[in-house]
DNA sequence: CCGCCGCCCTGCTTGC
DNA sequence: TGCAAGCAGGGCGGCG
């Protein structure tokens, strides 16, 4: 499931491999994961423009074209986007789009689970509205996130999964983030103390810098636009490590759901 | 605006 | 051993 750090791998990978390249053609093999524009037009509308760089916006890999628009690639929970050397390599398991460039390359969009979408937007569309802030950015402060957590009557984890408040994080980073900070998954967010939040807001910056320094976790199925995996999964903390001992007290990290979710977390150490 | 819920989909795990 | 049911999960639309 890639999240920021993943995405952010993942984008920089393509910038390297891609950048500048030209689409001779696009396939479609499910049509339903090519959004917008609908039908045929997604694939000839791509046809002849340039990627012009490869970015990341929240858990969304952006390819700004020549032409001014963007397609906007949602990988959900299993998606990769694989660069290929030739099209004569078979496709990647579960490719539903893949486009081809003039220079023989390909780069196959794969996503077992159907889940992940690929959107063209025009170049004044506002894409993007509802995503809240990047927190690896200079305008995600503590005293920001004060603010955004005010009133606030969900839990805490909760809110840090909610891309419109804050954009990239997933239940890895949030569980993560949580233990980090010493604050329990479900406490209200409103009520978190100053320092809390700023424990917190640090925590969230260092996680996700680790992370991305470290190419990212690959529990299951991450691997990044080369199919490399990460390195973070090594470093976790509580994600996924039910029964076994919390590094910082020695006591047993539970499971327990949350907002539908599995969340991972030490009743000693997290308050 | 806010919070909650169900849906999408497939492969893996669980339980009988 | 074999099979079916259950589970996982990010984003989105619908609902109150």
């Amino acid at each position: 499931m890639p999240e920021l750090p993943e995405v952010e791998t993942i984008a920089r990978g393509l910038q390297r491999a891609i950048a500048g390249k030209t689409i001779a053609a696009v396939d479609v093999t499910l049509p339903k994961i090519a959004v917008a524009p609908p039908g045929r037009r997604f694939s000839t509308s791509l046809q002849r423009d340039t990627i012009r760089r490869v970015t990341r916006r929240g858990k969304y890999v952006v390819f700004d074209l020549r032409s001014g628009r963007r397609l906007v690639t949602s990988l959900r929970m299993t998606g990769r986007l694989i660069v290929q050397a030739n099209a004569a390599l078979e496709l990647l398991p579960y490719t539903h789009v893949a486009l081809r460039f003039t220079d023989g390359s390909r780069l196959c969009f794969s996503e077992m689970r159907q889940f992940g979408r690929m959107r063209l937007v025009e170049a004044d569309e506002p894409w993007d509205a509802a995503l809240g802030v990047e927190p690896l950015e200079s305008s995600f402060t503590a005293r920001a996130f004060i603010g955004m957590l005010s009133g606030r009557s969900g839990a805490i984890k909760v809110f840090l999964l909610d891309q419109r408040r804050i954009a990239g994080i997933g239940n890895i980073y949030a569980c993560e983030a949580l233990w980090e900070a010493r604050i329990r998954p479900d406490k209200p967010a409103g009520s978190l103390t100053k320092p809390a939040i700023r424990r917190l807001h640090a925590a969230i910056v260092d996680v996700l810098t680790r992370a991305t320094d470290l190419r990212g976790t690959s529990v299951d199925d991450y691997v990044d636009a080369e199919g490399l995996r990460g390195g973070f999964q090594n470093r976790l903390s509580v994600y996924g490590r039910e029964g076994q001992k919390c590094p910082r007290c020695g006591s047993l990290i539970v499971r327990t759901v949350l907002g539908q979710r599995g969340t991972w977390w030490c009743r000693r150490c997290q308050k």
